[in-house]
RNA sequence: GCCGAGGUGGCGAAAUUGGCAACCGCACUAGCCUUAGGAGCUAGCGCUCGCAAGAGUUUGUGGGUUCGAGUCCCACCCUCGGCACCA
């Protein structure tokens, strides 16, 4: 027997297992169920590091163990490949994103490919594809047909350096997801999707999904449902005068109402009631246009409250009392209706405020909620009413490498879709990609490209020059691993039929606000509209933890602790990298990589190639030992369905040390290597073919089967406890009763001494466990 | 501030879900083997006392329930993650 030499192997397998076909996955295998196994596609930076391997091998041990349970499998793979970063990468390398992203895209499907997992390339499906994207461009035209994608001004984040708009979602404490640049606050004209409409379904229907709880309260806190109540407040403009007008407050809180003892409106407000032809003093103006001048993060990071009377009073509905009105840009514009009442003995902010200012506050006592909202209805002042966090999804970039809008804007006839037949409206080649500060697509440059026909009258139109959020390219990608060389639909429903819903998605939790939503939401939509047959995308997700460098910090090349993933394989071998990464933890907890750590399954690997030799087919091993290979083969399976694959390796570990020094005969050391193939595909693989000499690979074999019945306990060990304290371990023969063992037990010369001069006041007694005397 | 997850040896961690705390590894120590070792083998390894047998003690802190608590209940402290002038 040659060294272990993981290298070798490995490489000669990858090759065998491709070319025999081995994870090309068909939609039907005889009465076979069907599951798809999703982990996110990778986006093409231009090398795979230890994340990668994280977030693709260990689900790839799960998808070995379930297809060894008897299940057809589908492990499928992908690139999301526009987006900004490849475009700030190929400026940075002078280079076309195109280039640079097709070159990436090569070089990492070999690296994917070393990994030894059973992806299926052969449906590899790539957002950068025309025959993809048409698809992307299809279901925009659709939702705009819907009322589900429009155009229109709001207040947007703007990144300077990248010189686009972002989503919501995309903005971090006020700074750019990407660039960590402080965004700024624009009004322009951008393409939305209207995910608003689905709001209450997107917290409704995670009820029914099997989700980590974390993932589900990450989307229930971002759309941010609050119910409460509006209520009108008459004013009085001039003081004194009843008008016909009023103030509408939102609060969580009605039942704090006779609290209330003056009202505050954002200056976003304030500007709307100017503009209706409200005479506001001069130092109002001025308040309000110091305040909308100010950036967003200058406004939230505001230690001091500031604001400003408006010389306006109202009317409390439920205390008639007349309360002053103030300006205040603690106050939001667009949450709520931009208006609160201020209840200072209640709420923290409002009583900093009143504090500033001199103004009242009482400790009018609570009312019963259901009772000052029925007073409230009665009088016309009140009604039930929720409010939401979340914002339609801007969708649309200055930016070059992303998927065009299909839109035409004629002059004449306004915004219109490009017909269904004339897509994908493919990416024009253009030599100058790069984003312009006026928040021009860089598209605007392709004059050719960008002139057409109007189809309506016929005169001179133009292309729509934004392209896509990425995150729309990934909204749906799963769909089209059903069939991805459709060319007449993104999937035919008979083929989603098979895959879809998604059984099993396993991914990061940082896209629990962006992608995860952004596809249910797609998928709603599309269900409404008769695509789809199901109204929720992934039926189970689990988020994955991360792995840290050995200092315990997150990897990054300032900190130097970057561990490469093509050296360790170089040392080591996939199995091992792999296998360590199982170990380290919990899938769900992740760890932290330490060089030490790798070299002990290295030598369990070892151990197992040079356990070949121990096995002797006329051998016919103990009864125990088939126990414990009994009981191993349900704990393993348990570990790994659960995806706590340390526990899994920590398993085989034991077990290996146990028949180390046993007679094992082949059958079992068959079981043996079965268990570790999902594992370590590769020495699994070697060991089976060459060694037993096999002709079928061990990944098409079955899981062993556990046998409930066998259960060999000839003797165990009793723990013997004095007062919950534990005396004594004695080992006896299995089922004997608790008369048999208080008899030995009482006798024994390590207890006795316990018990002299002691009344024993009662005996626990846990059959083959544990038996406790109390005294 | 609100919500969530977590806190166990020098380190990564385990604990059949209320029944031997620290499995499996890493690191370390001693010995063997070796021309050599960042290889392999054997033994030891929570802490305190002890040559040892053994005894005491230990799962963030304090209390409680129980024959028995890492696990259940109450209060508090700390770390990480999400949300946040969101009314």
């Amino acid at each position: 027997m040659p060294k272990y030499n993981p290298q070798k192997i490995e490489k000669k397998w990858q090759k065998y297992w491709e070319a025999k076909k081995l994870y090309i996955t068909k939609d039907v295998v005889g009465k076979k169920e069907n599951r798809m196994l999703l982990t996110e596609f990778a986006y093409p930076s231009g090398n795979l590091h230890i994340g990668h391997w994280y977030a693709f091998s260990l689900p790839d041990i799960k998808a070995r163990y379930l297809r060894m349970q008897g299940y057809n499998v589908f492990y499928p793979t992908g690139f999301d490949a526009f987006g900004l970063p490849a475009e700030n990468a190929a400026i940075k390398h002078n280079i076309h994103p195109e280039t640079w992203t097709r070159q990436n895209i090569a070089y990492m499907t070999r690296q994917l490919k070393s990994m030894g997992t059973m992806f299926d390339w052969s449906r590899k499906v790539s957002t950068i594809d025309p025959d993809y994207y048409q698809w992307t461009q299809w279901m925009f035209v659709e939702f705009y047909n819907a009322g589900l994608a429009y155009r229109a001004v709001t207040k947007v984040n703007w990144c300077p350096k990248d010189k686009t708009v972002l989503a919501n979602e995309q903005v971090v404490n006020g700074k750019c997801d990407r660039c960590s640049s402080e965004v700024l606050q624009k009004d322009l004209a951008q393409w939305m999707f209207k995910i608003t409409d689905f709001k209450d379904e997107l917290i409704d229907d995670l009820t029914r999904l099997d989700w980590q709880e974390t993932a589900k309260l990450g989307q229930i806190n971002w759309i941010g449902r609050s119910e409460g109540a509006k209520i009108k407040f008459m004013l009085e403009i001039i003081s004194g005068k009843p008008s016909k007008y009023f103030v509408e407050v939102f609060t969580t809180r009605p039942d704090t109402i006779f609290g209330a003892t003056f009202i505050v409106i954002s200056p976003e407000l304030a500007k709307t009631w100017i503009k209706n032809g409200w005479k506001a003093s001069e130092e109002v103006r001025g308040y309000i246009a110091k305040s909308l001048a100010k950036r967003e993060l200058e406004r939230q990071e505001a230690k001091e409250k500031t604001g400003v009377d408006t010389g306006v009073f109202a009317v409390n509905p439920a205390s008639n009392e007349k309360i002053s009105v103030w300006v205040a840009d603690y106050v939001l514009g667009q949450y709520g209706t931009g208006a609160i009442m201020a209840v200072p003995t209640h709420d923290q902010r409002d009583r900093e405020f009143a504090e500033k200012f001199h103004l009242p506050i009482s400790d009018a006592p609570l009312k019963d909620k259901a009772q000052i909202m029925a007073l409230l209805k009665n009088k016309g002042a009140g009604q039930d009413y929720k409010t939401y966090r979340l914002h339609d999804w801007i969708l649309s970039r200055q930016r070059y490498w992303g998927v065009p809008i299909p839109m035409i804007n004629c002059p004449v006839c306004g915004y219109m879709p490009v017909a269904k037949k004339e897509l994908p409206v493919k990416l024009p080649p253009l030599k100058d990609f790069k984003p312009t500060d006026d928040g021009a697509s860089p598209l605007a440059k392709a004059t050719k490209w960008l002139q057409v026909k109007c189809p309506k009258c016929a005169g001179s139109a133009q292309r729509e020059t934004d392209t896509m959020d990425t995150f729309v390219d990934s909204s749906w990608y799963f769909m089209r691993y059903a069939d991805p060389n459709n060319t007449k639909e993104f999937a035919a429903k008979a083929k989603m039929k098979k895959w879809l819903p998604v059984f099993s998605y396993l991914g990061g939790a940082e896209h629990t606000t962006m992608h995860l939503l952004y596809s249910r939401f797609f998928i709603k939509a599309l269900h409404k509209l008769g695509h789809v047959d199901f109204n929720e995308p992934f039926l189970n997700r689990r988020n994955r933890g991360i792995i840290l460098g050995p200092d315990n910090q997150k990897m990054s090349k300032s900190r130097g602790n970057v561990i490469d993933p093509d050296g360790e394989v170089k040392k080591y071998g996939a199995d091992a990298v792999r296998m360590y990464l199982a170990f380290m933890g919990p899938y769900l907890h992740g760890g932290s990589w330490n060089p030490g750590g790798i070299t002990g399954v290295y030598r369990f690997l070892n151990r197992v190639w040079n356990f070949v030799g121990l096995y002797n087919s006329k051998v016919k091993p103990r009864a125990a030992v088939l126990g414990i290979l009994n009981d191993y083969i349900k704990s393993i399976g348990t570990h790994i369905s659960d995806l706590d694959f340390n526990t899994g390796v920590s398993d085989l570990m034991k077990l290996l040390n146990e028949l180390e020094s046993e007679q094992i005969s082949k059958k079992e050391y068959e079981t043996f290597l079965k268990l570790l193939a999902p594992f370590a595909p590769h020495i699994a693989e070697e060991l089976w073919q060459n060694v037993l000499k096999n002709k079928t690979s061990i990944h098409l074999q079955a899981w062993p089967m556990h046998d409930s019945k066998l259960i060999v306990k000839e003797k165990v060990f009793l723990i013997v406890q004095i007062n919950g304290k534990v005396r004594d371990k004695i080992e006896m023969a299995g089922g004997i009763s608790q008369k048999q063992v208080e008899e030995i037990v009482l006798h024994t010369p390590k207890i006795k001494p316990w018990l002299e001069g002691k009344q024993i006041k009662k005996i626990i007694f846990i059959p083959n466990k544990l038996i406790n005397i109390v005294v």
